[in-house]
DNA sequence: CTTGCCTCCGTATATAGGTACGGTGCTTAT
DNA sequence: ATAAGCACCGTACCTATATACGGAGGCAAG
């Protein structure tokens, strides 16, 4: 088997991240840190690339490192259900967002409109509706 | 003229907050902190409730501290334009965070609904996915 | 007169996800 | 042989928005 193993830099490289951040993680218990021979240099594998690179995946979906961590548990893709349930939750999480967003947005671009309608007023609606005392 | 003032721990309770927070605020430049007379204790007054009411509002439909700081440079209602800036600059920034959470949750939704369509897979298409090198 | 609440002040801690710095020491290229 | 460039290590710093802590001092009620 091709066991090539690398340097922390080449990993950071590899993965597309900073080297740091591959400490970082470590420290964090995403990555494993390999046993440091004595009076030698810490070796790295394409399976922490992987998971670098399943990291990266799962923040763009929107997990957080320790739902990561979570879904690094499951690994062995033997636990459907865990997975799932992780998944489920932070959708249900991610469209609570959506929706507080929606209704800022709602807000904000009222605000906006009624600025811009009117026209013919003394002070900018903007600034008096923040203003008004409803809390 | 209804010249009532009072002290932090009441201004806090009148606007809602916690007294650390109003003085987070004057340490921010979002409050001014009142001259404290000699030997004496701050009074506050009704604008400042009203100021951090401002604030609060200005939080919910998004706007950060730095942005509710310009916002209240223009107080006095009379800029118009100004303020319709910062609000249609806000508007952008959560309608661009709108559209990547629902970029999030379609990929995330497709990653669950593989999960339970593809019930006689060895392993769970969730993993598998976020294993996958395609970055 | 003591207890307890309040102000005031500076500083520390918290979350999330990193980034940066300072110093030591090895290895490689010139 | 020396200098560049990494590795390693601990620690500090960053954004944003607060919250909490510790201690000094005042004022009022019991
Ligand atoms: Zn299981
Ligand atoms: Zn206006
Ligand atoms: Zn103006
Ligand atoms: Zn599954």
């Amino acid at each position: 088997m091709t066991q090539k193993s690398f340097t922390i830099g080449a990993l950071a490289k590899k993965a597309g991240v900073n080297v740091e951040t591959i400490r970082f993680y470590q420290r964090r218990g995403l990555l494993v840190e390999p046993v440091k021979p004595p009076k030698g240099i810490r070796q790295y594998s394409e399976r922490d690339v992987q998971r670098v690179r399943f990291i990266k995946q799962g923040q763009k979906v929107g997990f957080s490192l320790d739902e990561i961590l979570e879904l690094l548990g499951l690994e062995d893709g033997q636990h459907c259900r865990e997975a799932q349930e992780i998944a489920l939750r932070k959708l249900a999480l991610i469209r609570g967002r959506i929706e507080s967003l929606r209704t800022m947005e709602t807000a904000l671009s009222n605000l906006v409109e009624t600025c811009a309608n009117d026209s013919g007023r003394v002070s900018c609606p903007i600034i008096i509706t923040l203003m008004g005392t409803s809390a």
